[in-house]
DNA sequence: TAAAAATACTCCATAGGTATTTTAT
DNA sequence: ATAAAATACCTATGGAGTATTTTTA
């Protein structure tokens, strides 16, 4: 049985005339004789009653005509689909992020993108950049948006914007009388930090950061998320070394740049493989860099 | 795009392996990547990703897959319940019945014919001898059951059984006295029959019978269905000329045999189309005919 | 007699085979 | 060096064409 077949013969059952029939679907009446006669030994039977003056569908051949058109009907829908996928208009897509992209890059870029490819599935998933570059080669992830640059030989990646390090303290802390701060103001300070397996990047940096003026920074306090780190400074337990966008999270602190330093606490960036990306991923990427050049 | 492309990618996907998928679908390597290859260009973008030591889906691959074993089911499924059909294990069976035959006959041979057919639908429609023939022929019925063998040049009949006239009558009626009944005791009786149209053979075989023996029939009172022939018997309008299953409808009536007449009152027979019948009903009339031999 | 399906036959496109090449591990 | 997919090339099956026959209304 083939799909010609089931075509030729699907013409013939509206058409009930081979002649006709064998015009409809662009081949001459004896080809058309012959394929319908092979799809019925094919099948053990016949599908129509022929005498020389009408063409007729048999019990059986009625029940063939349906099941002939389902067929059809569920082949041009893959296709269809299918077209659609290579195309990137239809499919799915799972973005791997790290919290601090959710503030604003991840809602930005998400909004945009579904506008335009509405039929595009989006699954999110929290993830530490060190995570999303094993999702990221395993397949399990198309996209990361991670806090730094990914540094992988199978990976491609784009930063979306570069920001410098600041202190968050309380209202009440010395250090907010000082006009310009610098990395040995922190010294003697407590710090609040994240867990280094949060992000091993931006702790080592920091931590390097202090070694290189000279000390090794006291860590009074780690924890996993801004906000409680954020809070966490707002008790007086320490200060915290951040980057500029986290600011806004919490009003009720003071935030002074960190000068003196060409390091940056906060590069987030897109992160894809470097080969065998989905269109999807690559209409996701075209409109995220078109966003963030 | 063909069913033999879409069972190859269904094999490749499976083995993500192009020498062991040839093997199981039993071709050489280098055709089946040539399919394959054929397959993807149909469709307009790659389904896998090789390497020369991998193979693997890529996500439109993955949609396809689901799409191609939904087609391949399909298929798989229509041409088997479309063989079914050939058989007469499966299909429909439209039975046309005149009223007599739903007494006895009907049930029995649905009853027999279902059980060894459990597929075959089965719908039923109280026709008239005469539109059972005319069903027959522009193909609204399968099989008609009717009281008298059609006579029709495209259809073939068999008689299931003869059965002779009776005369039924109230308890008190003076013909209930005598032993033997005659045509000529009728001649003079108040007779109730069917209207002519319900069955015209019947009518006129029984007017015939009368004029044969001189007289025309006093035809005091007409009905549809034999249940009412007999009420009204049964109230003294009249006496009917009845065959002798009908006996068994009533029993507060007397029931006399009409002798000296070789007429038949009653030959219930199974008609048909004489070609183009279909496996389910060339089935149906296999065991109905032995049935009824 | 004419319309329409089937048959006879011819041709060529292509599925599939074998041999070989390419490439990544 | 080897495994595995792709490429090159050849063969033959069969799909479709033209010409003709058969059949029945």
């Amino acid at each position: 049985m083939e799909f010609r077949q089931l075509k030729y013969f699907i013409a013939v059952a509206e058409e009930l005339h081979f002649g006709r029939a064998a015009k409809k679907v662009g081949i001459a009446q004896p080809a058309l004789s012959q394929q319908i006669q092979q799809l019925e030994q094919d099948l053990g039977g016949k599908l129509f009653v022929r005498t020389k003056r009408t063409v007729s569908l048999t019990d059986a051949g009625k029940l063939f005509l349906n099941q002939a058109r389902l067929i059809i009907t569920q082949a041009d829908y893959a296709v269809d689909i299918t077209r659609q996928a290579f195309s990137g208009v239809f499919g799915e897509l799972v973005i791997g992020f790290v919290e601090s992209t959710s503030w604003d890059i991840l809602p930005h870029v998400i909004e945009i993108y579904r506008k335009r490819f509405p039929n595009v599935k989006i699954s999110l998933q929290h993830l530490h950049t060190i995570n999303q570059i094993e999702a990221l080669q395993n397949g399990n992830i198309h996209i990361g948006i991670s806090g730094f640059p990914a540094n992988n030989p199978n990976l491609n990646f784009h930063i979306i914007r570069k920001e410098s390090y600041w202190v968050a303290m309380p209202k009440e802390h010395r250090l907010s009388e000082k006009q310009n701060i610098f990395i040995n103001d922190l010294k003697t300070e407590d710090l609040i930090t994240t867990n280094r397996e949060v992000g091993a990047f931006y702790y080592d940096s920091m931590i390097k950061m202090c070694m290189d003026s000279g000390f090794s920074p006291q860590i009074c306090q780690t924890a996993n998320e801004m906000q409680t780190i954020l809070s966490l400074v707002s008790c007086g337990i320490g200060i915290a070394l951040i980057h500029e966008s986290a600011k806004y999270l919490r009003s009720d602190l003071i935030y002074k740049e960190l000068l003196g330093t060409n390091r940056h606490a906060y590069q987030p960036s897109f992160v894809w493989k470097k080969d065998n990306i989905s269109p999807a991923t690559k209409c996701f990427l075209e409109i995220a860099l078109n966003l963030y050049p």
